[in-house]
DNA sequence: CCGCCATTGTTATTTTATAACATAATCGGA
DNA sequence: TCCGATTATGTTATAAAATAACAATGGCGG
């Protein structure tokens, strides 16, 4: 791991809510990061290897929460619109039944997103 | 419909691929569409009301395929990476799995995302 | 006719992401 | 050791996506 992806896998790791690119600049300017293309290029490794997930919906990125999230099973995230906590989870069952519509329609699926946005548990009473 | 909200509905109708925002302002400006504002105006209320889905990974509007898409079940899209369709499906049985992880976790889902990358059938062998 | 409200139009700005190019560090073989 | 290739970095500028702020219009009910 280069220094400014540990820079930037530190910082994520720290947080249980996703950050924008542009926040993790921030967050790392005195540490020495200035420009957007040293954190999209840290954040591009990471991702590939499986170690920070980007959240599509809301352009940010979390460390990856499970162990050994690799390419196994699709991360399913919950976003509280409230909190803007992000909780990441694994579902075996749903996996395989995505796999299967995708077989069933010949397509070869290398990527793929679930998430939901609401309230989690602890906003949706308060 | 109001006029602009029709020249972007009829516009996504014509496709089946996902357009940006500002393709759509290209495709319209010589129907008197100026500026991205009217563009997003326009697919945030069809969004809303289900004729239209947001693509969260390629930042992509479509016209909905299917019937009463409304928030029944979660739409499922298979976006191909070389031709670049996005189709859309439905599975019950995936959403109630994916309904019961939330219920269990408390978390009160209000919007949906599944999206999968990839090749699909007709460019996967050529 | 008048006030209300939804729709539209316009300019400017913010937010997110990449292009293009230059520089430095690393490493393996001739 | 020297060289060439690859990998990582840094910097500036630009593109792409989305929203803010404000003004003007156009029905429509009273
Ligand atoms: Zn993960
Ligand atoms: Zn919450
Ligand atoms: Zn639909
Ligand atoms: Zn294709």
């Amino acid at each position: 791991m280069t220094p400014n992806e540990t820079l930037v896998y530190n910082l994520l790791r720290q947080t249980d809510t996703p950050l924008s690119a542009y926040s993790i600049l921030d967050a790392l300017r005195d540490q020495g990061v200035r420009a957007p293309l040293q954190v999209y290029r840290a954040l591009n490794k990471l991702i590939e290897r499986g170690a920070v997930h980007r959240i599509e919906s809301i352009n940010g990125f979390v460390a990856c929460s499970l162990t050994n999230c690799g390419e196994r099973a699709v991360s399913i995230f919950m976003l509280c619109t409230k909190c803007e906590r992000a909780a990441e989870f694994t579902d075996p069952a749903i996996d395989q039944k995505i796999d299967a519509l995708a077989n069933a329609r010949l397509f070869a699926a290398d990527h793929k997103v679930i998430e939901m946005t609401g309230l989690c548990a602890s906003c949706r009473d308060s």
